[in-house]
RNA sequence: CGCGGAGUAGAGCAGUUUGGUAGCUCGUCGGGCUCAUAACCCGGAGGUCGGAGGUUCAAGUCCUCCCUCCGCAACCA
């Protein structure tokens, strides 16, 4: 932990995440590419930091722990000890990781609240919204369902409450110039565009800073009925890990500003719009670049609980490698844009990639080696123009994943790697080692060419360690290189270090194939147990507890209704407006499968209805009941919702039960 | 007309800055090879580049209009 002088220095985070709940492979994403950035500057000789951390307070966590009969501090405990095991498995090499809840943190976080506002960028007023007295919590006109509390259902109250405010307005023009005259700071230029012409020229409000109604948080120091909300407590950890306002501020002179802060493109702009305004108001320098990336979606919807359609990071590094799952992120994905995630496309990755094109040639080469010559490289005499074309390739290839690293084109930066691969393959075909071997002759020149093989393996595999830090040892032992002067990124500059009779040695399959069917056939129920949210380990008991008497299930009313009409909901993406003939009554239902369904082609269909739920208003219109529907995945793997329907010449109002 | 992003072979993507033979990976079809993890190598088929108009000798690329999807952004009884 000490300085390296010596070095130039490369700070670079990831958001701080939020453990409401365990990580899912979106976080996992942005941590894999910061951890991959992160190794490869320190294979280019950089001093790098890598921090990484989470956010710990807040309402929607005091309440999670509470359902969890934890107190908040428990709760998080429980997730963050998930969280690094999760990162362990990752192969993630970070150096510090922050929690909010830290001690030191919060120091720094009351010290700057104090601060910002001696000087006046944070001043008292009152924050007035709409208040739910039940959930105690505020909420926004657009946040309300049919003006009541979206999460209890029951009115809410226009109220004013005591906030202290940071004045944003104060530093708008300020950081429009700044954004225009540094045209790096923000990335993708995508990115910055939109944050200039939807928040920042329209103009910023001043932003509530302080909360009294959530008590899971960091006192204001001076006022302790406050707590510090999420803006001013969140975004500081970047500086507060480094020892920022504390009694060693050594690793922050050292790192900080931020070279790269990499964050999902939903948190764009809370950091480059409250955070720049934040440490300008600090005096302190604004990180170098903030780099907002896509999202990793399943079948063109992001991941969330309520959908189902969570993968579980965990998972996949378990059954497979943690090198697997971290190549499918760093190369599948288009930085900066979002990425489909499907079972099909990352197992069919990593067998192309992974286990035909790598793992098979570094199988073939060390067979040769054994076969041939006795597992014995054997230093070449001449190099003819087919062994040079490869040599050269070889000796171009760092320098072209240096630029793509510092370009931030992961993806790209493996490519050049896997072009090599590639040429590696053709090479042999063009070679034909097998031919050479069955002469004298042949068998000098085949010398050559299973050392330009090993070598550019050699090369390959060094290239590869920021990405897949598990893969370049198992090549290694492979090619019997010991030697780690053999196995930097200095050693890359000249084609032929590797020893004569070095013993090479063939051992496992580096990335075994995997049956893709057959995962996905166990991955796709797997993937439905991530998705309750029930605990498994109590799984049997579960199954009593989970079941109900006829006496529970008699109060449930249900009928067959005709459907009359059928619309699609004004303002509402998922909502369809039915008029259902339930035989002695007309009933007005809403029910969110737009998506799944042409309204017109429900015209007529008799539905089965649950006519005794408490009518719910959505939209402005109440919904008198629920349409039963199933929901499962058709074949290839996309989600299908049916409604339920009954054969024909049932009377509408008929009951079901 | 709220603001942005996107629409290119069966799937996923590049190419659009600076107009000039439409490319990559997977799949598919055919061939080759036998060192290797049914792998590797070569070749083919498959595209009205979302639609309509315009500028130009020439448009995926520039201009205009339109359609669809996604995000900002809630609703999912």
């Amino acid at each position: 932990m000490c300085n390296k002088p010596g070095k130039e220095k490369f700070y670079i985070t990831t958001p701080i995440y939020y453990p409401s709940d365990n990580l899912h492979i979106g976080h996992a994403y942005t941590t894999v590419i910061a951890d991959a950035i992160k190794r490869a500057k320190v294979q280019r000789g950089y001093d790098a930091y890598f921090l990484t951390g989470t956010d710990e307070h807040g309402q929607k966590i005091e309440r999670k722990a509470l359902e969890n009969g934890k107190t908040p501090k428990e709760y998080v405990d429980g997730i963050v000890a998930n969280i690094k095991t999760l990162w362990k498995l990752l192969d993630i090499s970070y150096d510090d990781y922050i929690r909010t809840t830290d001690e030191r943190h919060i120091k720094v976080v009351q010290a700057i609240f104090k601060q910002l506002y001696e000087q006046g960028d944070i001043y008292k007023s009152e924050y007035e919204g709409l208040y739910c007295t039940t959930c105690e919590a505020f909420f926004t006109e657009l946040q309300l369902k049919d003006g009541c509390c979206p999460d209890c259902g029951k009115p809410v109250e226009k109220t004013k409450e005591e906030a202290y405010f940071l004045r944003l307005s104060k530093y708008q023009d300020w950081l429009i110039d700044y954004i225009e005259a540094n045209p790096d700071f923000i990335q993708p230029v995508s990115r910055k565009n939109e944050m200039l012409s939807n928040f920042l020229k329209p103009g910023l409000n001043d932003l509530a800073v302080s909360r009294t109604s959530v008590n899971w948080g960091i006192p204001v120091s001076f006022d302790e009925k406050h707590t510090v909300y999420v803006w001013i407590d969140a975004l500081s950890n970047y500086i507060s890990a480094l020892g920022y306002g504390s009694e060693d501020t050594t690793l922050y002179d050292r790192y900080w500003p931020a070279d790269l802060q990499l964050v999902g493109k939903e948190i764009i702009r809370f950091h480059t719009i409250i955070w720049p305004i934040i440490l300008h108001a600090l005096q302190l320098p604004l990180p170098k670049q903030v780099f907002g990336h896509g999202w990793l979606v399943i079948n063109g919807q992001k991941m969330s609980k309520s959908l189902g359609n969570v993968i579980d990071p965990v998972v996949l590094a378990n059954k497979f490698s943690s090198d697997a799952v971290r190549y499918y992120l760093l190369r599948a994905v288009p930085f900066g844009s979002d990425g489909q995630f499907t079972y099909e496309s990352f197992l069919t990755l990593i067998n192309a990639d992974l286990s035909n094109t790598l793992g098979n040639l570094v199988s073939r080469t060390v067979a040769m080696i054994e076969k041939y010559f006795d597992a014995k490289v054997q230093v070449p005499n001449t190099y003819l123009d087919v062994d040079k074309v490869l040599i050269n390739l070889a000796l171009a290839t760092p320098a072209k994943v240096t630029a793509r690293v510092n370009e931030l084109l992961i993806p790209q930066a493996l490519e050049e790697i896997w072009n090599l691969c590639d040429h590696c393959n053709k090479y042999i075909d063009m070679t034909e080692p097998w031919v050479l071997g069955k002469t004298d002759e042949g068998k000098e020149r085949l010398k050559t060419v299973l050392y330009v093989l090993a070598e550019s393996i050699r090369f390959i595999a060094v290239l590869l360690a920021p990405f897949l830090p598990n893969t370049p040892g198992k090549i290694f032992t492979q090619l019997g290189i010991n030697e780690t002067n053999t196995q930097n990124l200095d050693s890359l500059q000249n084609f032929g270090i590797l020893k004569e009779d070095t013993v090479v040695q063939k051992g496992e399959a580096i990335f075994p194939r995997v049956d893709i069917k057959a995962e996905i056939a166990q991955l796709n129920p797997e993937k439905k147990e991530e998705t309750k949210p029930s605990k498994p380990e109590k799984k049997q008991d579960e199954n009593k507890a989970n079941t109900i008497g006829i006496d529970d299930f008699a109060k449930v009313e249900m009928k067959v209704g005709k459907v009359i009409t059928c619309e699609k909901m004004e303002n509402s993406d998922k909502l369809l407006k039915f008029v259902l003939d339930m035989g002695s009554e007309q009933r007005t239902i809403l029910s969110g499968i737009a998506k799944y369904y042409n309204p017109q082609d429900l015209v007529g269909k008799h539905l089965i209805v649950v006519t005794n739920l408490a009518p719910r208003k959505m939209r402005g219109v109440e919904s008198q009941g629920m349409i039963l529907s199933a929901l499962h995945m058709d074949d290839n793997n996309e989600e299908v919702l049916t409604v339920l329907t009954v054969a024909d010449a049932v009377k509408n109002g008929a009951e079901v039960g």
